[in-house]
DNA sequence: CATTTGACGCCAA
DNA sequence: TTTGGCGCCAAAT
């Protein structure tokens, strides 16, 4: 597989089921680092794919926290899928 | 190779 | 409850 962390976390986030939200630290624990949280949202942060829904990935206060297309559109589409 | 960055997490004050 | 600071990680420069 030779997946880096980087396609771990891409691998983990698109099987985030649809109305369903991971905070960043249990994506970096499936991914394989329990810590690596901040990994996580570096890495989203550049490589987001409409293909990744990035925006059920959210922190564990249960902020939605970021998303480069606009906080507003996260939460949007959260609420829209009824993860909220 | 060394340093910086960043959509975080948790604890203490 | 809110703010500040520290820790931790991997990729980018």
């Amino acid at each position: 597989m030779a997946l880096t962390f980087f396609e771990k976390v891409l691998q983990v986030v698109a099987k985030i089921p649809h109305g369903k939200t991971m905070s960043y630290k249990q994506v970096a624990r499936l991914a394989g680092s329990s810590n690596a949280c901040r990994a996580v949202g570096n890495i989203l942060n550049k490589n987001y794919k409409h293909q990744i829904p990035c925006h059920r990935v959210i922190r564990s206060d249960g902020t939605p926290g970021g998303y480069n297309r606009g906080e507003n559109r996260k939460i949007k589409l959260l609420k829209k899928e009824g993860a909220l």
